[in-house]
DNA sequence: TACCATTGCTACTTACTATGTAGCACCACG
DNA sequence: CGTGGTGCTACATAGTAAGTAGCAATGGTA
């Protein structure tokens, strides 16, 4: 397995640029959150997205698998050992969203 | 100033789900990124963000102004304090993204 | 004062991406 | 066999970004 350079034109070989190519896409970030508290099949994973489309589901779990941040077995979809890790990044970002607001 | 409860269409008022919405789109992390290293007028960010279209830039300072992100002074555009912040935890991504191209 | 470069930004057309809906192929169970 | 759940695809429509041109405002310079 490779990692691929990129996730959309960028093509530098950063990680933080394909980082954002892959989490700048819409649902990408949405998808790890819910997948972070639970395993997931993919019905249920589109209602917890607010019945995001199939068809965008898919595709961003193929990207998700490619970069091997999110898995599929019996139990559904679930973060890998690097996914759970990206997602422990979410949680100090929902702590600070938190923050965020109350500055309003 | 209020805080928007939405940047999309979430609207569950949820912070988190406001960051998702705003950081999901294409640019948004790119530009926080890039801000955090300098303030930068318009037509440098431009370069910067391998010349991204001025009318999708314009939208995404705006929007990041709205949520008081990022902030137009003399000097160009810069981080606000939470925009600063937010970079911190980019910053975090960046060694966590350089650990992940590593595993492949 | 008139010139000119720079700056932030808008207009508009074209290309890409997501939505919404229907439904198929596969599998397990009765 | 049916029946129900699953992952996923097809396809038409709507929404978002790219790409290019250029304008109005500002500030320096002659």
């Amino acid at each position: 397995m490779k990692f691929p350079d990129k996730a959309r034109g960028s093509n530098t070989g950063r990680p933080i640029m394909v980082m954002f190519d892959l989490l700048g896409k819409k649902w990408s970030l949405r998808i790890l959150w819910e997948l972070h508290q639970e395993a997931l099949n993919f019905r249920n994973l589109q209602s917890r997205c607010d019945q995001v489309s199939p068809t965008v589901l898919n595709n961003r779990l193929k990207e998700l698998r490619e970069f091997d941040l999110v898995e599929h077995q019996k139990d559904g979809y679930s973060l890998t050992q690097l996914g759970k890790e990206l997602s422990e990044h979410l949680i100090a970002l929902d702590l600070w969203a938190n923050n965020w607001k109350k500055h309003f």
